[in-house]
RNA sequence: UGGGAGAUCGUCUAACGGUAGGACAACGGACUCUGACUCCGUUUAUCUAGGUUCGAAUCCUAGUCUCCCAGCCA
């Protein structure tokens, strides 16, 4: 079975390791994975995912799930119940599900107690003329006009910012730090801004909504998280995040956060740590939430739960195991390079898991007839097939056969490449859990296609009997023509064409680099043990791939079944087929 | 000509002054009633240049390259 135990240590692990030895936090450990409901999660976030709950897990400490929900111009509920799902599915649960809109009162108390120590004023400067006040990355910003408002003043245009009494964009509140910082993210900072907009979470309660910088890191101290585990792109602003919390200093200010604890959420304030690591990236596609959301927008695939889309939920959809994608964060390890994941990874992570924990059927995806020419018109027999061949529990089914097969159409060649081990022309192969057939001889249409092959089956041949020892070095996979259920069968492949479609450095961007032939959908040929499967079952069509039965299209007597990933190949990767 | 971070096989990732190891990929072979799985083997790496040291991926110096930051996004 999948081994998902460390592969080996790492830098983040090392740090909690050290802190519980020194007794920092009382050697508690407590995480928090905190996506914005913008969009549904993707593989990457499945790496922060098994990091949080993952370090959380493996020192009995606690992960939060948590929205980051500041900004409701942009958010949707759709976006939070996706992402409950996808946490779940992927085998996480939380221990408090949690919003940084629950904590809107504590924002704005800490603002108040902000601009009363004279550490934040509300500034009337325009967002462009804020630009202009902010420098360069080489030129120092100056101080905004408005930095020098009195405490009293800026106390009273806080509260009407609150009381909706002014439009959006009027006015923001920013704190002072120092706009000849080399890091842009201390040049005043803004910590609220005027949106007059509803949010998904407290309505219209709210017309003034803090900026992440500001909210993540009150949060955080709210919930009492130890580790805040995020990406690099945050290395930057961990001063402003420390900043805050040296300058509000919750745990000495417990008042700030009372009206908490009316609302019945504990808030053991604590002071955590931010500590940042790489983005999983995979070759071959696009992570960004823009790019994914312009995808399905723009119905360039079929939503977000496409099977092609990297996002958790289109994976789930295209037959990926979540112990799989376990396994892949497992794999790639947690550092601060940068870095590219190769998609055959994540192939391997698939196969694996797939190999051990998908039953084995048999499916014909590109027909062709066989007929068995010795066995008598109408002859019917049901075999017993194992469906496992490494683990018995799995097992056996019963399969039938008949005079007439489906077999599949690159199974047989009139003129063979050498090395060829199928059937040929006057040649022999094994038919899977059959026996021997011989090629006796063959129909074409005028255009010279192939129509049907005429076989005979040697009967000393068959399971059981000491001729079934005969070696024989093709064996191929069959359908009973009389009783195969015909099913839809949809054939991925990558969405990209490219390894790196992010890199528009040559005038060309993602879209053109989507591969045409990413989905192609056929109708073939499964055995009825394969079909009466129920939805979102996963099993290897023997010799062809392993393939889920599609989440939603899918029913009995009407399957439909997504290939998650071919078998591995090493005939087709010699370039003989 | 600002600030922050990072450079080890093709790709990820170990080694914390003492034999550069593992995984995936690739290649070769064994096995096989799945050309799968499994097993065995092979190829390939310390950004550069100096220095310290018996010994450097690791420490020092100077370079080079890559990534991130100028939202009232997160």
């Amino acid at each position: 079975m999948t081994n998902e135990t460390p592969l080996h240590n790492h830098f983040i692990r090392q740090i909690v390791i050290d802190d519980r030895a020194n007794g920092k936090h009382g050697g508690r450990v407590a995480t928090r994975f905190p996506p914005e409901p913008n969009g549904y999660l993707h593989i990457g976030h499945a790496k922060s995912i098994c990091l949080n709950f993952g370090m959380a897990q493996e020192f009995g400490g606690r992960c939060n799930l948590r929205f980051d929900d500041t900004n409701p111009t942009k958010e949707d509920v759709e976006y939070v119940e996706s992402i409950q799902q996808d946490v779940r599915w992927l085998g996480f649960e939380w221990n408090e599900l949690r919003h940084a809109s629950d904590y809107f009162e504590v924002f704005y108390q800490c603002a108040e107690k902000l601009v009363g120590d004279g550490k934040a004023f509300v500034c009337d400067l325009s967002a462009e003329e804020v630009r202009a006040y902010r420098g360069t990355l080489t030129e120092a910003g100056r101080n905004s006009p408005f930095r020098e408002r009195s405490v009293e003043e800026n106390l009273d245009l806080l509260r009407r910012m609150r009381a909706g009494e002014f439009a959006d964009g009027a006015r923001t509140v920013r704190v002072k730090i120092d706009m000849a910082s080399g890091n842009i993210n201390l040049r005043d900072p803004a910590i609220y801004r005027i949106r007059h907009v509803e949010h998904q979470n407290t309505g219209s309660a709210w017309c003034i909504y803090p900026m992440y910088d500001y909210a993540h890191c009150i949060s955080d101290a709210v919930e009492g998280i130890t580790h805040s585990l995020c990406t690099l792109e945050f290395e930057d602003h961990r001063p402003l995040y420390e900043w805050f919390l040296r300058e509000i200093d919750l745990p000495n200010h417990p008042q700030l956060a009372a009206t908490l604890a009316e609302r019945g959420l504990a808030a053991p304030l604590g002071t955590p740590q931010q500590i940042e690591f790489s983005r999983l990236n995979l070759d071959y596609t696009v992570m960004s939430k823009r790019k994914l959301m312009t995808l399905v927008e723009e119905n360039l695939v079929e939503g977000w739960d496409d099977p092609r889309m990297p996002t958790l939920s289109g994976v789930r959809r295209r037959g990926f195991p979540p112990a799989a994608i376990r396994q892949l964060c497992e794999r790639v390890g947690v550092t601060k390079q940068n870095s590219v994941i190769e998609f055959s990874v994540l192939e391997g992570c698939v196969r694996e898991e797939l190999d051990a924990s998908a039953a084995r059927r048999l499916a014909v995806i590109d027909p062709l007839k066989l007929v068995l020419t010795n066995l008598p018109e109408g002859h019917a027999e049901t075999l017993v097939f194992s469906n496992h061949p490494k683990n018995e529990a799995f097992g056996t089914r019963q399969v039938p056969f008949g005079r007439e097969l489906w077999i599949e159409r690159e199974d047989f060649m009139e003129v063979p490449p050498k090395g060829f081990h199928r059937l040929v022309p006057g040649g022999e192969v094994r038919l899977r859990g059959v026996g021997i057939v011989k090629c006796e001889s063959l129909q074409k249409d005028a255009d010279g296609h192939v129509l049907a092959l005429q076989c005979t089956l040697d009967l000393d041949t068959r399971p059981g009997l000491p001729g079934a020892e005969r070696k024989i070095k093709g064996t191929i996979h069959w359908v009973s023509a009389t009783h195969a259920v015909a099913a839809e069968i949809r054939l991925y492949d990558r969405l990209f064409s490219v390894a790196d479609p992010d890199d528009d450095s040559d005038g060309k961007t993602y879209r053109d680099h989507l591969n045409r032939a990413s989905r192609r959908v056929v109708q073939g040929w499964l055995e009825p043990a394969a079909a009466a499967v129920p939805a979102e079952t996963a099993l290897q069509f023997e010799r062809l791939g392993f393939f889920v039965a599609d989440r939603h299209d899918h029913a009995a007597d009407r399957p439909v079944f997504n290939r998650a990933v071919t078998l591995r190949d090493s005939w087709a990767k010699a370039g003989k087929a």
